[in-house]
Parts: structure tokens; C-alpha cells; sequence
RNA sequence: GACCCUAUCGUCUAGCGGUUAGGACACUACCCUUUCACGGUAGCGGCAUGGGUUCGAUUCCCAUUAGGGUCGCCA
């Protein structure tokens, strides 16, 4: 790609589907803003997710590459993943690999971009490489014209970029016009370095050049962007290429409304993979954060998403992270889980808590998880829930103990244990009269019998219903476990 | 310190000059029920404060306060 540092290579097609109204560029006078308005000439939507690899995937940084995705979906156009791992020090396969398995955890598929956390290998796209430590010689010769234009100088074997003085004007899709004036610190010197002493290119500049390299439309991105935007805009216009279109988006809070950073619990994608969180639930959950479709709708199919999805939408303030609404929706997805996913992940689940659930027949693995579904959130709950299944050996409740193993339940469960022995069939609907009976001939209520039962053959005291949990377990195990909770009393 | 953004129930939000301020999560009762969960019914609970503008402000403007962001040879 040879072009010169004045024409950037803008492919504008004809086909627009998106409806902006003017471009911007800066405030010519410190007192009045000078808007230019250039109209735009019509584009297809293209937007990019631009992490850097650091190892982490901050759920703020899912949130801003879902918002992206959504808006190209929306719009037809172009979603682009770039890597900015133009800090050498910290960059690793592993921390790409973060990057590209939370987005496809997600289901967040892009058009352009790295194929393999290979920053080395080939990636899909006609901008690439998609990775800036592969983009060094754009940079390089995009400062040098910089410096032969005198717009940016040497500074302590640095360069440094000569920034306005003036403020600048930043037309917002989300937060509107915003007129950003230097600060204290920044008045005594505006310039900021773009390279390095090492030749380092910085994140300023690398992301204005790639942005203008790939055609990039529209620039969704965190609000912790706002104040930087100034400076971009600035390189934008010493290319002399307008800036794109910037939609900020507000951040997301911890539950104290503090600043969620990485060593907060909740902070990282991963972890709820890890805590077994379903993705639709994590992407519904991560929409509403920030947008919202007006019309009383939480629980949304991602297709409904895309379609209402837009800009004007997107709330101006942060918003505080709710863990008790994801689980909510954790609740609602688990629950229209379809079998067989339900199935892999559940054996997923036990298998990650050192649970071999091959060693048992899949009938009785379908058999038993058909009696949790619906029951529980997150997978992880699953094994503490319904380990009582693969293993025979267990602890019973301390609290269920004391309520329920005491001296007048012990002849009660032996009696009930009698009746369940001389059932024909050891199903539900039998198990569930045989209870009944034998409450009646006892003179107590269901429940007196219920708790204890449940308790010997789970170790809990909450769980599936218990007829239909004794006969998967089948006749000899429930009657092993009732016998071997009668020597606890 | 400077600059920028923001402000409706505890939380996420609807609202865009006149509403009994709506919904969801959470919470509290009650119903359903073998436990739990689900589902159902009801309830609790809010426009940060002070000035304007207006016949009338949650809504528009300003200030205050509070929260967040930025001002790096990090991204």
C-alpha cells in the first residue's frame, strides 16, 4: 500500500445504510467554535474492537466489542478486530488468545481481523495485518511525513506531535458536542509524543493511522476515550483525512458504583465462563447495560437486538453492575436451554468439579439431569447440587441434621423405608402414594416424612423433587442411603 | 490542580413541559407446592440540592454537591 500521507485510501461505496448527518473537525478560536461542516460522502458502516493484549478481557472491554458488533450488524456493515499490542513488553499468544476466545465465547464473529493469536499468521480482511506490531513501517512513514511537514519534531530522541492549542470540538453520537480545552498541564505543553525514543509508535497515533488504513466509519468506544479524543482529532486533520464518527459509551461501575478495575471480582470475561454462566445470558445481560430497547423488554434474542440496536439509544451515564439481574437472566436462558446443550454443559460442569459422570450409565446421567433442569442458575452450582447422584458417599446438612435426623423420625423413616421396599415398580407416582400412605398411617403430614427422606438419600435439604430423584436412583441405592442414615440417629 | 462527562426507586431503566412518575432485578407478604426453583397476586421504594425560565417543571438553563473519566516515552 503505497499512498500518499494526504489521500487516505477511502473506498466510499455507494451503498450507505447509515444515516449521519455532518462531520466536524476543531475550533478554530478559543472563544467561538468554528464548525466546519463537511458532509460526508456516503459509507458503509465500519467499526473495529481495538483490545490490547494484556491477558485480561475487562467485561467493559466485552461490553464496548458487543456494542460494535452490534452496530455493524445493525447496519450491514463491517466488524473489525485489531490487536494493539504495540506495547512489545506485554504482548503474548496467550493474551491474544484471551482476546479471540472471549469474543468467540460471546459469539461476537468478525468480518476482519486475526485468524490465530499468531500475530505473524495470515489474517482474514483485505486491511491487514490486523495485528499493530506487524504495521511498524506505516507508522514510521506516516511520522516521517509528519516531520517533513513540520507538524511534529524530534524531542530527547522522541517525536513529538504538535498538538492545537486551541479547543476542540467533538461531535458525539452518544454524548453530543463536546468542546474539550486544554488542561493545566497540558497548556504548559500541548505536544504529546507519538514515537518513542526506542521507535516505539504510540497508542495515539497507531490508532488514528490504522483507523484511517481501515476505512474505520464510526469509533465506539469507552467514555475513559472522551478526553483523548481531542488529540486524535487533531492527527486526523495533520493527515488531512476527516475523523470519523465517535460514539462513546459509558463505563461499567462495580456494584458500589467504584471504578471497576482488574482485580475486581466480576472485572474479567472469563471468569463467567468459568462460573458457568451461560453467553446469551452475559450478552442480554451486557445490552442492557448502557442501552435500552424502551419498551419494558429485558429478556431480548440477539436477532431482536440487532434489529432495534443504534447509537441515539445509548444512555449517557455509567451504570453500576448488577450481579443479581445477570443471574436472573442466567435463570431464563437455563431454563429454554434445548437438551442436549443442557446435557454437555452439565457434564461439563461435574466433570471441571472432578466429577466423572461417564462412569455411569447416560441413561441415568440424562435420567438425573432431567430432574435439575430449571432447578439451579449457573453450572456451577450443578455439582454441589446434584453430585448426591455420582457418589454415595457424602456429608448430610448440619443444620438438616439437627432439624430432621432426630429420635421420633427415626421409626418413621424405617417405616417409610419398608413401604418403598415392597414397592413393585420404584417410580415417582408409586413412590409418591407409598409416601402419602404411610404419613397417613402415621398421623403426620407429608412433609414430616419428605425432609428426613430427602436428606438421607441427598445430604441436602433442598434439591429435586424427591419421588422423582429416588427413582432415578433406583430402588437399591435409595434404600442403602435410608438405611445408612438410620444409623444416625 | 485543570479539563471533560454524568445525575429518576437499593440496582438497571421508561419518561423527552401538564403522568396516580411505568417496567425489570432485589426485597417483604400471600397463593401454588414434597424441599428448592418456577409461576401468580399484592406491597415496599425514586425524580441529589438551590436558584431561575414558564400558567405549569422529573423534563429547559445556571450554580452547588456527588460520582466517573482524562491530562504518561500505558493502551
Amino acid at each position: 500500500m503505497d499512498v500518499d500521507i494526504a489521500m487516505p485510501c477511502r473506498k466510499y461505496t455507494s451503498a450507505s445504510r447509515c444515516k449521519q448527518t455532518l462531520l466536524f473537525t476543531t475550533v478554530q478560536s478559543a472563544e467561538i467554535p468554528i464548525k466546519t461542516h463537511v458532509l460526508p460522502p456516503k459509507m458503509k458502516v465500519r467499526v473495529r474492537f481495538a483490545p490490547s493484549p494484556t491477558g485480561f478481557l475487562h467485561i467493559g472491554g466485552a461490553r464496548t466489542a458487543l456494542f460494535n458488533w452490534l452496530y455493524a450488524r445493525h447496519t450491514g456493515g463491517t466488524f473489525i478486530l485489531r490487536i494493539e499490542d504495540t506495547d512489545a513488553a506485554r504482548n503474548s499468544l496467550e493474551a491474544v488468545s484471551v482476546i479471540l476466545d472471549g469474543l468467540r465465547w460471546l459469539g461476537l464473529d468478525w468480518d476482519e481481523g486475526p485468524v490465530t493469536a499468531d500475530a505473524t499468521a495470515p489474517g482474514k480482511g483485505n486491511c491487514g495485518p490486523y495485528f499493530q506490531s506487524q504495521r511498524t513501517a506505516n507508522y514510521q512513514r506516516r511520522v516521517e511525513a509528519l516531520l517533513s511537514r513540520g507538524l511534529a519534531y524530534q524531542h530527547e530522541g522522541a517525536v513529538k506531535f504538535k498538538m492545537q492549542r486551541e479547543p476542540v470540538l467533538i461531535k458525539d453520537l452518544v454524548v453530543g458536542d463536546v468542546i474539550r480545552k486544554l488542561t493545566d498541564r497540558e497548556e504548559a505543553d500541548p505536544d504529546f509524543v507519538i514515537l518513542r525514543s526506542d521507535g516505539q509508535p504510540m497508542f495515539h497515533l497507531v490508532n488514528v493511522i490504522d483507523d484511517i488504513e481501515m476505512d474505520v466509519t464510526h469509533v465506539i468506544r469507552g467514555e475513559d476515550h472522551l478526553s483523548n479524543t481531542a488529540k486524535h482529532i487533531a492527527l486526523f486533520n495533520a493527515f488531512g483525512v476527516p475523523p470519523p464518527h465517535y460514539a462513546h459509551i459509558p463505563l461499567i461501575l462495580n456494584a458500589d458504583g467504584s471504578k471497576m478495575s482488574k482485580r475486581d471480582k466480576g472485572a474479567s470475561l472469563t471468569s463467567y465462563a468459568a462460573d458457568g454462566f451461560l453467553p446469551e445470558a452475559v450478552v442480554n445481560y451486557l445490552c442492557l447495560l448502557g442501552w435500552s430497547p424502551k419498551d419494558n423488554r429485558e429478556k431480548l434474542s440477539l436477532a431482536e437486538t440487532i434489529e432495534r440496536f443504534d447509537l441515539p439509544q445509548i444512555l449517557r451515564h455509567n451504570a453500576r453492575f448488577d450481579y443479581e439481574k445477570l443471574l436472573w437472566l442466567q435463570g431464563e436462558y437455563s431454563r429454554s436451554l434445548a437438551d442436549d446443550r443442557f446435557y454437555e454443559l452439565a457434564v461439563h460442569a461435574f466433570a471441571r468439579a472432578g466429577m466423572d459422570t461417564n462412569k455411569f450409565p447416560l441413561a441415568y446421567v440424562k435420567a438425573a439431569l432431567d430432574t435439575c433442569k430449571g432447578k439451579f442458575k449457573t453450572f456451577q452450582e450443578l455439582p454441589s447440587y446434584a453430585g448426591f447422584y455420582f457418589k454415595n458417599e457424602f456429608d448430610y446438612n448440619s443444620d438438616g441434621v439437627k432439624k430432621d435426623f432426630i429420635p421420633e423420625n427415626k421409626s418413621r423413616l424405617q417405616k417409610l423405608r419398608d413401604a418403598f421396599a415392597g414397592l413393585d415398580a420404584f417410580t415417582a407416582p408409586n413412590l409418591e402414594t407409598a409416601l402419602k400412605s404411610t404419613a397417613t398411617d402415621l398421623g403426620v403430614k407429608a412433609g414430616v416424612l419428605v425432609h428426613p427422606c430427602r436428606l438421607a438419600a441427598t445430604g441436602n435439604t433442598a434439591g429435586p423433587s424427591l419421588y422423582h430423584l429416588l427413582e432415578v436412583l433406583g430402588r437399591e441405592k435409595s434404600l442403602a442411603r435410608m438405611d445408612r442414615a438410620l444409623e444416625r440417629f
